[in-house]
DNA sequence: AACCAGGACGTGA
DNA sequence: TCACGTCATGGT
């Protein structure tokens, strides 16, 4: 068995750490460093999947503006969004940008959120939902629902492809089924490989930031084998 | 001042 | 299936 990949995970937690992810704007910490027991409520529950839409193309700090500024109207709960007025929501998630968009993705994805009245979504039923593709559908998966759904993100590839783990070609599907398979193998432990998809996806974002945003891609990048 | 950010969708080959 | 345009604000 390969353990190229578990061992790049082992490396970035060596270096940066827990990460704490799903930030929680009523969080005192908002990074929950270390304590994987959230999302604890519905509306907890709401808001990873609010910003799982929002953060989409845009970082998590324009996201952040947008749920404060939610949170200020009272309404960082799905109830509650329906009933603003549609200009009042828009210009509430505006920093978040395509801010039209987001508004409908939002009010469809409510609705969807309504109608599974506390059950958990399957992945193949938020895929059908207007504005929630792979790697949204495995956020909320992922970080709203504790389910062992690896979420890829750009950074992920740009980051395999650099090392020479994948090929050009490989898309989204291929990308989650190496990491889910190699990390399967090796984590038998469920709760275990929960934590570990949890974190890495976080800390690959945090080393992404650091050696892959801007070219050329990798310079600097200590993850080299 | 171009470029990028924790993407998804619609369209036409 | 795939490449390409569109959506948009905000930081560097």
């Amino acid at each position: 068995m390969d353990k190229k990949i578990y061992n790049i995970y082992q490396k970035l937690y060596d270096v940066y750490g827990a990460q704490g992810w799903w930030p929680l704007v009523n969080h005192p910490k908002k990074y929950h460093k270390l304590d994987y027991s959230y999302p604890h409520t519905s509306n907890e529950i709401f808001e990873v999947c609010l910003g799982s839409i929002l953060t989409q193309n845009t970082t998590f700090i324009s996201v952040e503006k947008s749920l404060q500024n939610l949170k200020s109207l009272n309404a960082l709960d799905p109830k509650s969004i329906v009933n603003l007025d549609i200009e009042v929501f828009k210009t509430a998630i505006r920093p978040s940008g395509y801010y039209n968009q987001k508004a409908k993705y939002i009010l469809e994805f409510i609705k969807f959120f309504e109608d599974l009245d506390g059950k958990i979504p399957t992945r193949e039923e938020l895929l059908l939902v207007l504005g929630i593709g792979e790697e949204t559908a495995d956020s909320i998966l992922l970080y709203g629902y504790k389910q062992t759904q690896y979420k890829v993100d750009a950074y992920t590839k740009r980051i395999f492809l650099s090392l020479g783990l994948i090929p050009n070609s490989y898309k989204y599907k291929d990308i989650k089924n190496l990491i889910e398979s190699n990390l399967s193998n090796i984590i038998t432990n469920k709760q275990q490989l929960l934590i570990v998809y949890q974190e890495f996806h976080a800390l690959i974002v945090q080393h992404g930031k650091n050696y892959y945003s801007k070219k050329p891609y990798g310079a600097g990048c200590f993850l080299s084998n």
